[in-house]
DNA sequence: TAAAAACTAGAGTGAGTACTCAGTATAAAA
DNA sequence: TTTTATACTGAGTACTCACTCTAGTTTTTA
């Protein structure tokens, strides 16, 4: 049932990635799901409902895709699970762009200022990815593999910001990531492995 | 002569950068100079051909602001200069935030396909940074104050990277850079001054 | 002082916008 | 089979958009 409603939300994920939110128009997607206009707002209140209904589906996504890696992947230690960490981030960048397109889009920190469940999805979203990243460095610091002496917190920040630059670069077409993944890991493990 | 073009002009990369190309209209550019609406048809025949316009004045203003003051700043060392043009480089995203901001919003890359001038602009500018990055490693790498044997090119694009992270992260209110200025500045010069 | 360039006011155009609503098809429940 | 709730339709609505046009006034340059 509603099968229609699934495929608005897949194609609207897309359409909006990629184009962005204000410039897909309702006809536009109503056209490439082969759906009359009338049944997107039967199904979603407001074009903007849609969005948020969209974010939501992302934010479960990540949580989930990090979820299920961290459980099956073994981690000998924090610096270890640090790399993995970020070689999956890379993973899905790579393989959901349209997830880290929409969230680069600075169309969700407007919407944010005005949804509540918007602002919601997107916190929930940054603090499960900086919280994998500063839980990486406390138990690094604990078996001894991390030596930094810089706030944990921050550090994550940096490093999450290092990664997150690299996807942002890449989803603009101005460098291709992948030539860089070596030289990524060789200056986190730099930066977390320098104590002075 | 022409002082409204430049009224158009500044107020447009304010409206522009903060609530986007798409969301905001001729009428409301208008109505913020003071400026009938012909008159900003006369100066510019498109919409979008103001936005190039304005977007060669941020090319002009970033290269220039980087000109002068690498000109006027004294480097005793590739690291020196390095931690020199990062901290410019978050100077002027903090004091030009209208630059950054039409940047980094995606709009600029969808302009970009289909028009040469405008892939002209983006381009020279982010050489122009990357350029600045590289020289200072490799100046480094010649005095001895820079260490590391990853190609200079990768490097200089990662701790752009890092730096370009940061700056998105705080125009989009995520998190406030400038408490995280120190760390910054230590975690490149670990990745920097590290050898192995 | 003449010519050229900068600017105004506003009505108007056609294409596009999000959204509505009365009606129809389709499925499961009775 | 009939009822009923749900899924879906598409023409219609009121409105906004970039952009044009005309006919004029002001300002700057030669």
């Amino acid at each position: 049932m509603a099968k229609k409603k699934e495929a608005i939300l897949k194609a609207a994920t897309v359409l909006f990635a990629q184009n962005g939110y204000t410039e897909t128009s309702v006809a536009e997607l109503a056209h490439t799901t082969h759906a009359a206009e009338g049944t997107i707002f039967y199904h979603f209140k407001t074009k903007s409902d849609l969005f948020i209904a969209i974010l939501k589906d992302v934010r479960l996504g990540i949580t989930h895709e990090f979820d299920q890696y961290m459980t099956r992947v073994q981690c000998d230690n924090g610096l270890e699970m640090m790399e993995k960490v970020i070689t999956f981030l890379l993973y899905l960048a790579g393989h959901h762009e349209e997830w880290f397109l929409l969230l680069q889009r600075h169309f969700s920190y407007e919407m944010a200022y005005e949804s509540e469940a918007c602002r919601d999805h997107l916190a929930t979203i940054y603090k499960t990815l900086l919280d994998l990243f500063e839980g990486a460095i406390i138990k690094g610091q604990q078996d001894g593999s991390i030596a930094t002496k810089l706030p944990t917190h921050k550090t994550a920040l940096l490093l999450f910001s290092m990664v997150n630059g690299l996807i942002w670069l890449n989803l603009n077409d101005l460098y291709d990531t992948s030539t860089l993944y070596e030289e990524l890991l060789v200056s986190c493990r730099r930066v977390l492995t320098t104590s002075n």
